[in-house]
DNA sequence: ATAAAAACATACTAATTAGTATGTTTTTGA
DNA sequence: TCAAAAACATACTAATTAGTATGTTTTTAT
């Protein structure tokens, strides 16, 4: 059993390390930047995750999974209008989530782009995050079905990686061309929804 | 003035950095690798670029500007059906294109990922290059528009930054959920180009 | 043909990297 | 309270990094 304080500078790590990462990539953040910020010393490190890939592994389910599924259950209640509470998310998360960066992207996005190709350990930990969020989205399209608010023909699967995916390139775009194609993005969005009804 | 060797070693240099980069991502590609696969000597790396991000964004200039340009110019001649030909291209670049490993995206959207938030030098020659890319189907649109095939209300330029943004976004997707969701999202794609008649 | 410049080769350096060896301190359960 | 285990600290290592110093070879223009 671990001590209150051995949690607390564990999850400490964890979460510095996950704001270093989501500025400077994964394998660019170095183990000694990560515990000089967080004043722990390498060996408190190194007694928590024996390398650093497990502690990357950790930072996504134990950091970024959370963080997501708070996210997940705010945005999408499944209660009202399904269409509104989609656009409603994507627009939460590209316009008024005060922790995104824009020049930065999403950190689940970064890291897909980074890891899903280069450790098979990375691609699982993150195909469950991403699955997660389309899983959610499937949900309140098959809720829109029942209340006749969502076309019977649509496929709800592929539509929700679309959504999801349709995300993750406007985040990447962003770097490029900052705010204002996040706000032509979800114009372009919106009426990509309303073909759902 | 450069011999024409001189040109080749250099031209290997980025052609071979170019195929690292792809797999491995920029910042994780040494210098000492590309030398060790192209055969080239550390002296010769440094004579012909000052410093590895001189190379990195000679790369980008001389490499891959040239590649998109081809690619464009045979996917968007504009002769027939916009939407034919901006859907066939999309197709081609997820499917047909022998260079791609569905793995590891694609290059581009790749290095805009990992780079333009890292380096304004990089996120100028990455916005060039994809605002290269999305004033072509800008165009091929307002050639439809003159032909009537898409709909004069459209906002050309915001719709094709959607499209190059929704290409990036699937290409991160293929990282997770391979093939498939190319074909799902080609199916969701060829909808929404319907919806620009 | 030859001097000058261009192109390349080799051997180094200082900084940074992940990880370890070996301690000391703190917490915990009996 | 006190031994054992957990938690942390310090000092190291071997490999890798971008880049340089100092050469030699090749090409070019006259």
């Amino acid at each position: 059993m671990s001590s209150k304080k051995a949690a607390a500078t564990r999850l400490n790590i964890l979460q510095k390390a996950f704001e270093l990462v989501y500025k400077n990539g994964y394998r660019t953040t170095s183990v000694d930047e990560i515990i000089a910020t967080t004043q722990v010393t390498k060996g408190a490190f190194f007694y928590h995750f024996k390398n650093k890939d497990e502690m990357g592994l950790a930072m996504i389910s134990e950091v970024m999974q959370p963080g997501m599924h708070k996210a997940l259950i705010e945005a999408l209640p499944n209660k009202g209008n399904p269409l509104e509470e989609i656009y409603g998310m994507m627009e939460s998360l590209l316009l008024k989530d005060p922790f995104f960066i824009i020049k930065y992207g999403c950190p689940a996005i970064n890291m897909v782009e980074e890891m899903a190709s280069q450790n098979e350990d990375f691609n699982k930990a993150l195909s469950k995050l991403v699955t997660q969020w389309a899983e959610a989205i499937t949900a309140t399209l098959e809720k829109g079905k029942e209340t006749r608010k969502i076309n019977k023909d649509i496929n709800t699967k592929e539509t929700a990686i679309y959504i999801v995916s349709g995300y993750g390139g406007i985040r990447n775009m962003g770097k490029i061309y900052g705010r204002d194609c996040y706000i032509s993005y979800l114009a372009q969005f919106k009426n990509y929804l309303n073909t759902l009804k």
